[in-house]
DNA sequence: TATAATAATGATAATGATTATCATTATTAT
DNA sequence: ATAATAATGATAATCATTATCATTATTATA
């Protein structure tokens, strides 16, 4: 995953939430950055983590809900069963996940657009199967990763 | 996808479970029957629906986790943040999940070999690049269900 | 600049799904 | 038969998450 632009993110984060009379406050703009600084999406617990004495819980969850609200954020539902967050794919990009099933760390992959495409054609091809309308897939990579190997 | 046999199920499983000195009991035959019926996997509440009266939660989450450990079942962590669970891919063969966004239900698809296989490969590759050895992958579609059309 | 209106905070309590406990009951093995 | 083992089901405990609410901060208006 390519190195994103925090101040980037920044500016776009302030412009969409000022047109919803949101307020893009210091808790709010920590969480922002410790997202886009993590390789992965991040548990709430592990946004605690980085952030003790600073946050408390119930308003690290508030952010956390009012951020996906105003679709600033997503959360992932992990192949582990653990609840993530990641910053939106209109600012992270479309990508995957490496579960590491040893560790529980899952990290961020963007696959070749060739991948990509695949997937894609893949994806409407088995939807028109089962008719069923697809609007977006989820790939999710388990196995284990280079600091367990 | 094509229909199960439950009665190799019960067989197979049978062997299975006796091996471990646990037992298949009437309840957890329950389980398995509504799983090897359903066309996608079930939540715990929904399982519990199915067999209201007959079978306790407690007991229903113990069988649960004791069909897991025995690996009889897998649970499946949706798009939707709700745990399922469902017969292990050794039973029901490899597959994805359509999860509907409108109505939450996930149903099963079996994919054309040669889209499974590209899948394959396309995982092997990524994981090549990541220096992640990839052992299983997990693909689920989301869109719009026929009956919420 | 005051002041009213609005939104955010943080402590605490409540919820909901899941897990643990334990006495009772059923099943298997000696 | 009887001892050993495992399963059941009611209940309590746990854990992550959400809701409540009084207090504090920020923005907007006079």
């Amino acid at each position: 995953m390519n190195k994103p632009d925090i101040d980037a993110f920044h500016t776009a984060i302030t412009a969409r939430l000022s047109c919803r009379k949101v307020r893009y406050t210091l808790g709010r703009k920590a969480v922002v950055e410790s997202l886009s600084k993590s390789n992965g999406p991040l548990s709430a617990a592990e946004l605690a983590d980085l952030h003790t004495g600073t946050i408390p819980l119930s308003s690290l969850y508030r952010s956390l809900a009012i951020l996906e609200d105003s679709e600033i954020i997503t959360r992932h539902f992990g192949a582990n069963g653990v609840t993530r967050y990641e910053l939106a794919e209109w600012l992270l990009g479309h990508h995957h996940h490496l579960v590491c099933t040893s560790c529980g760390t899952v990290e961020d992959v963007s696959l070749p657009s060739s991948y990509e495409s695949q997937i894609h054609t893949l994806v409407e091809e088995v939807g028109k199967l089962s008719s069923f309308q697809a609007k977006n897939h989820i790939l999710d990579i388990e196995g284990i990763c280079l600091r367990c190997t």
